[in-house]
RNA sequence: CGGGGCGUAGCUCAGCUUGGUAGAGCGCUUGGUUUGGGACCAAGAAGUCGCAGGUUCGAAUCCUGUCGCCCCGACCA
């Protein structure tokens, strides 16, 4: 069957994203549902990611002087309940345990043994952590203390979505105690600039860094600040976080030192974490109407090679000339890491294996078949380009060419993000035209619409509620001023006619 | 929890209004023809029609109940 000049996902983003980017994730075999509702089964080319995600997290994470630990899933139902905030944030959402054991009665399996305190399968660790900090800190010499961890999380989400939103999820903790409060705002600005970096230079989303307002802040948090991506339906996606705990917590575990003075003290805490939720803004920040795009250092593989075997006769040939490509390719590098290539010689049609990879996002397609060989050539091709172009490189120019190529590609799609992201980011003066921007033309069937708003804000939580009410837009943060897009001018709330300090930006989220 | 949609083959769905005991396309297996390309031809495997009751000689189809899924909200990373 041939599909002409369709795209290979339908609808297009701009029929129904929504269903654009579920259809993305499953014809990329990413993951697809699980059983479970709200949780998903993560296939081998979505865990790719998430494992060279954490690789290079991980890296940047003890570069900054951080070492990794486990706490336990389950934590007892009595730490929880130490931080009121925070409880009131996550009481809703989290599993409990309250058996440990099954019985079989009349055929059917039932819980068994009652569990004198139930215990609440972790929504985030601050608690159970915090109890065992305070074990280990007696002195000001004891701090600070920098660990991560890497684990699953369980929050009971009303309404799941593949990777943005699951009930388990995969994330990485931060937790660190401090001395003084200076250190712990130092270490929450310097983990939110490792997330920023990471973002632009490994996934190619040029985030925007701020702060949050009140309402939006962690669950017992002093101060939120977080890495804010638009991605390609003009939405909000919270892409990373790090928390200022100031001394909540601390408090709720009992974190006490003595300090240089002889006095008792309460530790200062920060937290820090992001998730497999990055995938999902991956995929929505720079996917097209055939699927997944994957930025080259990020991807699992970088380079297909697919030998062309129209011939029985050449098809020995082909395959081994395909593995000195391989070969040859492997000990080149990008980004510092050698090129990641795969040879897919799988016996089916060789335009179904082409679109298989286009919509798993490879950045680069090599096709080598017998008259490559005689013209020693090689067919490229670019994800970042039309699926049918593609160019005629002689093949022992591919080791230093490639890599190249992979640079254009990575450079090319945090360009690309970056010019998205300015053009649909307005700002707006006005409440008519603040209402304007927000409301969708058609209200049956909500066109993609709106974007970031750049408005000023008078600093009232209820003015925020009324605008989250109505339109369905929030603050996404209170952005650092770059001396660019964002700065620190003063100026008029266009919602009260009062005085604001600056513009922040509000939006439609995730 | 509100609003909408849907559960029929591995996938996407038709059939249901007007009950008669299961279909298509894709995928899969085999054989053949093709071969710079998601190809073509032929044969084949594959479904107790979400589940439970009821009506009926007879239910995928009608009635009642129930479970589940998806989308849009509320809540949230």
């Amino acid at each position: 069957m041939s599909k002409g000049n369709e795209n290979a996902i339908s609808p297009r983003r701009e029929e129904d994203f929504p269903e654009w980017y579920q259809q993305v994730v499953r014809s990329a075999e990413m993951a697809e549902n699980s059983e479970v509702r709200g949780c998903m089964v993560i296939r081998p080319w979505g865990y790719a990611l998430w494992e060279r995600m954490q690789g290079a997290l991980d890296a940047m994470f003890k570069a900054t002087g951080h070492k990794n630990a486990y706490f336990p899933l389950f934590i007892p139902l009595s730490h929880l309940q130490k931080e009121a905030e925070h409880v009131e944030g996550f009481a809703k959402e989290c599993a409990v345990v309250t058996h440990h054991r099954l019985e079989l009665k009349d055929g059917k399996l039932v819980p068994a043994g009652e569990l004198t305190e139930p215990l609440v399968v972790r929504p985030t660790s601050e608690t159970i952590i915090g109890a065992t900090y305070a074990k280990w800190v007696k002195s000001y010499r004891d701090l600070p203390i920098l660990l991560n961890q890497w684990a699953n999380v369980v929050r009971w989400e009303l309404r799941p979505r593949l990777f943005l939103r699951t009930a388990e999820f995969l994330w990485q903790e931060g937790h660190t105690a401090h001395e003084t409060e200076v250190e712990a705002i130092e270490e929450t600005e310097k983990m939110l600039g490792v997330y920023d970096t990471f973002a632009r230079e490994w996934l190619a989303i040029p985030v925007i860094r701020g702060e949050k307002s009140e309402s939006e802040r962690f669950p017992g948090a002093v101060r939120t600040y977080c890495i804010e991506a638009m991605v390609q339906d003009r939405k909000a996606i919270q892409a990373g976080t790090s928390h200022f705990l100031g001394q909540n917590f601390a408090k709720a575990s009992g974190i006490k030192f003595l300090s240089r003075n002889n006095t008792e003290e309460l530790a200062w805490t920060t937290s820090w974490g992001v998730s497999t939720r990055l995938i999902g803004t991956l995929l929505m920040a720079h996917g097209d109407d055939d699927g997944a795009v994957l930025p080259p250092r990020i991807a699992g593989t970088q380079i297909v090679i697919i030998p062309i075997t129209p011939k029985e006769e050449t098809r020995a040939v082909v395959l081994a000339k395909a593995e000195e490509i391989a070969t040859a390719l492997r000990s080149a590098s990008y980004a510092g890491e050698p090129l990641r290539i795969e040879i897919d010689s799988r016996d089916i049609g060789g335009g179904t294996k082409t679109w298989e990879w286009i919509k798993k996002g490879v950045p680069l397609r090599i096709e080598i078949g017998p008259r490559d060989l005689e013209s020693g050539s090689a067919a490229v091709a670019r994800r970042d380009k039309g699926p049918k172009e593609k160019e005629f490189l002689p093949s022992d120019t591919l080791t230093a060419r490639l890599p190249e190529i992979l640079s254009e590609i990575q450079r090319g799609l945090l360009d690309r993000a970056l010019a998205f992201r300015k053009v649909h980011t307005k700002k707006i003066d006005t409440k008519e035209e603040f209402y304007e921007f927000f409301t969708p033309k058609n209200q049956e069937k909500p066109e993609i619409h709106g974007g970031f708003a750049l408005t000023h804000w008078n600093g009232s939580a209820e003015v925020e509620a009324k605008i989250k009410e109505e339109l369905k837009v929030t603050i996404r943060c209170i952005p650092e001023a770059n001396g660019d897009e964002f700065t620190n001018e003063p100026g008029i709330c266009p919602f009260t006619g009062e005085p604001s300090q600056r513009r922040v930006i509000f939006g439609k989220a995730y």
